[in-house]
RNA sequence: GCGCCCGUAGCUCAGUAGGAUAGAGCGAUCGCCUCCUAAGCGGUAGGCCGCAGGUUCGAUUCCUGCCGGGCGCACCA
C-alpha cells in the first residue's frame, strides 16, 4: 500500500511536471515476478500516442527524472528499469521497506484496515435458513463466508450490520407444525397416516416427545389449537438449535428479522405502494402482478394470488423494501446458489424500488460436497455420516472448518474431505497459517526467557539488518495486507485473505528455515529479526481475525 | 427449449475491470534435524488456461459459436 501510493503520487506530479499527460490506462501494480521489482508501471501504448512519443521512449524519459530526483543513501527508490513494451519497473531501497514493520507497530491490531467504507451503512444477510431443520455443511459455509465478509467489510470502513431473516410466515411452518403433531401422536401410541411432503428427520421425533412432556394434554386439545402449539414449539426449538450451532461456528447475527413481524407491520403494503406509485405493477386476472420484464427478468410475476394469499416473492420485495428504509445503502445477500434463478427477479425488484444497481449484491454459494476419504458421504441422516454443521464442527473443529469454507471462491464447487480437513499437514492450510503465528510467538516467548529485550517500538535503524532477498519479500507482502484487505472488502471475497495468509506464512516457514534468530550472532541482526518476526505475526493474527479463525500462540 | 455458473498441472484449486516467462498446495521424485517447533524448508518433473473464431499492439482474462459438467426455469417456499 505505501509503495503502490508512493509511487503512484510520484509518477503523477513528475508526468505533471513534464507535461506528459498520465493515462487512466497506466496500470500501476506488482509485476508477477518479482524480479521485476516492486512495482511495475505499464505505459499503454495510448500513452505514448497521446505524448506523440513511443512507450519505451516515453518510459526512458520518466526513469531518468526519477533517477535524478531519487538518488542519494536515503532515497526510497533503489533502481528504476524499463522493460518490455513500456514497463517502468520500479525497486524500493531496502530502507523503505524496512519502514513497513514500523507502521505494523504503530497500528497494531488495526494494521491493514482502511477507510474506503467511507462508513457506507452496509447490512449483510446471511444464512436465513427456514427454521424447520438443523443447519447443514451448506449452511455452514455461507455462515462462514457471510461472517467473515462482515468483519472484511468493517475492517475496511464500511457500517456493518449481519442480519438472519426468519422465514417464519410461511406454509413450511405449517407444515413443521403438522410433522410434530404426527410424530407426537405416533409418540402416544394414536394411528396416524404419514402424508408424503413432512418433515421426517429424527430430531422431529425429539422435539415432539420433548412437547408431550411438557404438555400431556396435548392431544385433547382442538385440532387447529394443537396444530399452533406444535409449530410454534417446534419452530421456537429448532431456531434455539440455530443459534446454538452458529454460536458455536462463532458466528453471530445481529438482527434476527422475523417475516411475521413484516406482514404485521405493513410492510408489504408499503412496497406495494412503491411498486404501484413507480408503476411497475398491475392487476391481472384477479391477482396483482409485478412488471418485471422490463428490469432484466424473462416474465412478470405474481405478487398477490388470485385467492388473496401473497407470494413468497411480495414478502421478499417488502423485505428488501424494509431493509433500504432502514437506511441500508448497501444491502449484501448470501443466498444457496440454487437460488440463483431468483436473482434477476430480485434484482428487478430493488430497482422497481428506485434504487441503483450497486446497492445491492447477491453472493451465491455453491454446493460442499462432503467427503470422507475421497468418498462422497451421503445425504443419509444415518448415524456415522456427517451431514449437519454440528457434526461437521465437532469432527474437525471450528478453525478448520471456516478456513476451507473460506479457502475457496464462494461461487466454485466445494469439496470438503473430512479426512483432509483433519489432518493437521499441508493438506490443510490452516494448520501451516496457524503454525507460522505459533512459530512468531515461540521465539519473542524464548526471547523473553533469554533475556533478550525487544522494545515495543523499533527505530528505523535497528532494521537495517534486514537486507536480505527473504527479509525484503517478507516485509514487500506485510506491506500489502490493506491492498489485499481492501480488495476482499470490494470484491466480497473472503477468499482473498486465506490465500494471501497462506502465501505469507510460506514466506515465513522459509525465512525461519534460513536465517537463525536468536542465534544471529550479533545483537543488532537478533533485534532486526525479532522485529520483523513479531510484526509478520501481527499480520498473520490480523489476517486470521478476518477469517475468525484463531491464532495460537503455541501449537 | 430458455437462462445462470463452472472447464487452468495427475488431484484440489488460485489468478484475470487485457499486459512481461500462467501460480500454490497435494501427489510423484531427490535432498535437509549434534542447531530457535521437521505440523517445517530446498530442488526436479509436470500446462494447446475445454475447442474454434472475433476485437486488440497484446486474450487464460472481453465478445460470439460449439463441446463437456452442474443448477434453475410455479398464482411453491
Amino acid at each position: 500500500m505505501r509503495a503502490l501510493v508512493h509511487a503512484d503520487r510520484m509518477l503523477r506530479s513528475l508526468a505533471a511536471e513534464m507535461n506528459l499527460p498520465w493515462p487512466e490506462k497506466a496500470v500501476l501494480e506488482p509485476p508477477k515476478d518479482p524480479a521485476h521489482g516492486d512495482l511495475a508501471a505499464n505505459l499503454a501504448l495510448v500513452a505514448a500516442k497521446d505524448a506523440g512519443c513511443k512507450p519505451r521512449e516515453l518510459a526512458e524519459r520518466l526513469a531518468g527524472r526519477i533517477r535524478a530526483a531519487h538518488a542519494g543513501p536515503d532515497a526510497d527508490i533503489a533502481s528504476v528499469e524499463v522493460a518490455g513494451p513500456g514497463f517502468l519497473n520500479l525497486r524500493f531501497s531496502p530502507l523503505f521497506h524496512q519502514r513497513a514493520v514500523l507502521e505494523i507497530e504503530a497500528k497494531g491490531a488495526r494494521y491493514g484496515s482502511s477507510g474506503v467504507g467511507n462508513g457506507k451503512k452496509t447490512q449483510v444477510e446471511y444464512v436465513s435458513a427456514n427454521p424447520t431443520g438443523p443447519l447443514h455443511v451448506g449452511h455452514g459455509r455461507g455462515a462462514a463466508v457471510g461472517d467473515s465478509l462482515a468483519r472484511i467489510l468493517r475492517f475496511a470502513g464500511y457500517d456493518v450490520r449481519t442480519e438472519y431473516y426468519i422465514n417464519d410466515a410461511g406454509r413450511q411452518m405449517n407444515l413443521l407444525g403438522l410433522s410434530v403433531l404426527l410424530r407426537a401422536k405416533e409418540a402416544a401410541g394414536l394411528p396416524v397416516e404419514l402424508p408424503e411432503d413432512f418433515y421426517r428427520g429424527a430430531y422431529i421425533s425429539d422435539i415432539a416427545r420433548n412437547l408431550l412432556a411438557e404438555r400431556p394434554d396435548l392431544h385433547a386439545l382442538p385440532e387447529a389449537e394443537a396444530l399452533d402449539l406444535c409449530r410454534e414449539y417446534g419452530m421456537a426449538n429448532i431456531l434455539q438449535g440455530i443459534k446454538d450451532d452458529l454460536a458455536a461456528f462463532r458466528v453471530e447475527h445481529e438482527v434476527w428479522f422475523s417475516e411475521r413481524t413484516l406482514v404485521r407491520g405493513g410492510a408489504v403494503e408499503r412496497a406495494f405502494g412503491r411498486l404501484k406509485a413507480n408503476g411497475f405493477s398491475y392487476e391481472k386476472d384477479g391477482a396483482l402482478w409485478f412488471a418485471t420484464t422490463g428490469l432484466g427478468d424473462d416474465k412478470d410475476r405474481v405478487l398477490r394470488k388470485s385467492d388473496g394469499s401473497l407470494t413468497y416473492f411480495a414478502s421478499d420485495i417488502a423485505y428488501h423494501n424494509d431493509k433500504y428504509e432502514r437506511g441500508f445503502n448497501y444491502v449484501i445477500d448470501i443466498w444457496g446458489a440454487d437460488h440463483h434463478g431468483y436473482v434477476p427477479r430480485m434484482r428487478a425488484a430493488v430497482g422497481a424500488l428506485g434504487r441503483e444497481r450497486e446497492d445491492f449484491e447477491v453472493l451465491l454459494i455453491q454446493l460442499v460436497n462432503l467427503m470422507s476419504g475421497g468418498v462422497p458421504v451421503g445425504m443419509s441422516t444415518r448415524a456415522g455420516t456427517f451431514e449437519t454443521l454440528a457434526d461437521v464442527v465437532a469432527e474437525v473443529g471450528v478453525d478448520a472448518a471456516r478456513f476451507m469454507f473460506l479457502s475457496r471462491k464462494c461461487d466454485s464447487h466445494l469439496d470438503f474431505d473430512l479426512e483432509l480437513v483433519r489432518q493437521r499437514s499441508m493438506d490443510n492450510p490452516v494448520y501451516y497459517v496457524q503454525y507460522a503465528h505459533a512459530r512468531v510467538h515461540a521465539l519473542l516467548r524464548r526471547a523473553a526467557q533469554e533475556g533478550v529485550n525487544l522494545p515495543d517500538a523499533v527505530d528505523a535503524g535497528a532494521l537495517a539488518p534486514l537486507d536480505g532477498p527473504e527479509d525484503l519479500a517478507l516485509l514487500r507482502l506485510a506491506d500489502r495486507f490493506e491492498d489485499v484487505a481492501v480488495s476482499a472488502a470490494q470484491k466480497l471475497a473472503p477468499h482473498h485473505i486465506s490465500a494471501y495468509l497462506t502465501e505469507l506464512a510460506g514466506l515465513l516457514h522459509g525465512w525461519y528455515a534460513k536465517y537463525p534468530v536468536l542465534k544471529a550472532g550479533d545483537a543488532a541482526n537478533v533485534t532486526a529479526r525479532l522485529a520483523l518476526l513479531r510484526a509478520v505475526g501481527r499480520v498473520l493474527a490480523n489476517g486470521l481475525e478476518l477469517l475468525g479463525v484463531n491464532a495460537p500462540e503455541s501449537m
